[in-house]
DNA sequence: ACGCTCTCCTGGCCGC
DNA sequence: TGCGGCCAGGAGAGCG
């Protein structure tokens, strides 16, 4: 999925256009998503202004001037805006017109996206309450990952992947931050010392702020709103490069799995 | 509290 | 060309 620079990219491109305008029509041509989709989600949208799209962790939030629609793109989802006459395609499970013709169309093979309307304040939801902080928040201290560490044993690589920890990272960014600080996936949370943790938040912020100026990561489905894949695959480092060579060293990219998911490193350059 | 496993669903790719 | 098996960017639920 879209980890939080793609969801950032496409908070970005949506929202000047999407902003001010009123949604007009909304259709919906699936069930469920991850959650069941409410049938009333049409009545609940309809005429209503969008103020704003703010994004929380990897959640999209279209602020309206009642409630929030609340939307996540799981692993496949894609959310764009589309020619008003572009007839539906395969996995094109909800489309968005606004009063000025435009239309905002999620697609999603997997379906493991969430589309969910929210009356009240969505970051006491269910969905949003237990969520860590933002990587690139103002307000996170240099040692953050020191301190909620030093009793975790999983390994670092999954303790940064905790939404509950930090929110945002994703498999492909887990890998490139430990490799850009140099740190071994497999060791244990607490095993980090106060230095290296403070490098590892630094090459998390790193990574994830290069991404969104590159648009996101495109590896297969993922698309910007205005269609375009996202540039950041040229420059990642370790992620999907089993065997290959190691851009720092004469290494070859090591492949392991940590809690279910690929993971990459180069084991000369992370320790 | 913690950490691990399973699960939702489909598509693409690889090997036979 | 077809088919089975395996893999995939997320994250909540459940269990020990």
């Amino acid at each position: 999925m879209p980890e939080l620079p793609e969801v950032e990219t496409v908070r970005r491109g949506l929202e000047l256009l999407v902003k001010g305008r009123h949604i007009a029509h909304v259709i919906c041509r699936v069930p469920k998503l991850r959650l069941p989709l409410d049938p009333h989600l049409p009545e609940q949208l309809v005429g209503q202004l969008v103020q704003s799209i703010s994004r929380r962790a990897k959640y999209l939030l279209f602020n309206l001037q009642e409630g929030t629609l609340l939307l996540h793109l799981g692993m496949s989802g894609v959310l764009r805006l589309v020619d008003p006459d572009c007839p539906p395609a395969k996995h094109d499970h909800v489309d968005i017109i606004l009063d000025d013709g435009q239309l905002l169309r999620y697609n999603d093979a997997r379906r493991f996206g969430l589309i969910i309307y929210l009356n009240s304040d969505p970051f006491s939801s269910r969905l949003l309450q237990h969520l860590g902080p933002e990587p690139l928040g103002a307000d996170l201290p240099g040692d953050y990952l020191f301190t909620r560490s030093r009793k975790r044993q999983l390994a670092i690589k999954n303790f940064i992947m905790d939404q509950k920890i930090l929110v945002g990272v994703g498999n492909i960014y887990a890998s490139e931050a430990l490799f850009a600080a140099g740190v071994d996936p497999r060791r244990q949370a607490k095993s980090l010392k106060r230095k290296e943790s403070i490098k590892l938040l630094q090459s998390i912020q790193a990574v994830l702020a290069e991404a969104i100026s590159a648009g996101g990561t495109t590896l297969k489905d993922f698309r910007r709103s205005d269609g375009k894949p996202g540039y950041f695959k040229q420059q990642l480092q370790v992620y999907g490069r089993k065997g290959e060579g190691c851009h720092q060293c004469e290494g070859q990219i090591q492949h392991v799995v940590l809690g279910q998911r690929s993971t990459f490193f180069c084991a000369a350059c992370q320790k």
